[in-house]
DNA sequence: TGACTTTATGGTAATATTGCCATAGAGGCA
DNA sequence: TGCCTCTATGGCAATATTACCATAAAGTCA
């Protein structure tokens, strides 16, 4: 049952819209934690709080840069996950249509 | 933002791990409650909620067969994802060993 | 009909998550 | 040194999640 711990860790992390589009402005750069609250519509001390949780699941890693904290997006496998997922719930939602005779 | 609410219901779907063990049953094969609840470490009405979280977010869809109610997986996506995922995690355990120098 | 199985839902308590404020610590620079 | 910026954390209140129990609804079958 541990091993479903450690990857709900991960999708828990990934379970809220801030940290999704953290993660999206990650997925094109580096970026500080300054950078980031400019971004997400939250207060700085919100927005460092969820680097922590992606920090602790593992999805990104940090670099301290003179004052600033950048932090680097550590995998590679959301952008295929979501693709996926998206045209799956498209299919569906075409296939709905089709059944309603719409 | 709202982009992101839709994925961050998936996400947060699965982030449980009963809801993980029940996503890998359904992986092999449709499954009523009552299967179900005899593998997760659980109440049967406990079952039954997460199967309607995971409903909800659209990655399983219902069957009902007489009194009994078959869940199906909807999506493939979850294989491949967390197969990318753990590689890269084993790859960072890796790299954190070389450079610590173990 | 009555007994039984299967499933979903309301109630409720325990726990976790979220977000802001206030603040502290660290680095840069005049 | 003094002042600024950047970041993380403790405190706290609001909200969400989770799990169990009890129970109701619906199907099956004697």
């Amino acid at each position: 049952m541990q091993h479903y711990e450690a990857r709900a860790t991960i999708a828990k992390a990934l379970g809220h819209p801030s940290r999704l589009l953290i993660l999206e402005a990650l997925a094109e750069k580096d970026m500080c934690v300054c950078e980031l609250t400019e971004l997400v519509p939250a207060d700085q001390s919100t927005v460092s709080k969820h680097l922590a949780v992606l920090k602790h699941a593992g999805i990104v890693s940090v670099r301290k840069e003179g004052v600033k904290t950048y932090y680097r997006m550590k995998i590679q496998c959301l952008e295929g996950f979501w693709k996926c997922i998206e045209s799956v719930l498209k299919q569906n939602l075409k296939d709905h249509r089709v059944a309603l005779g719409a």
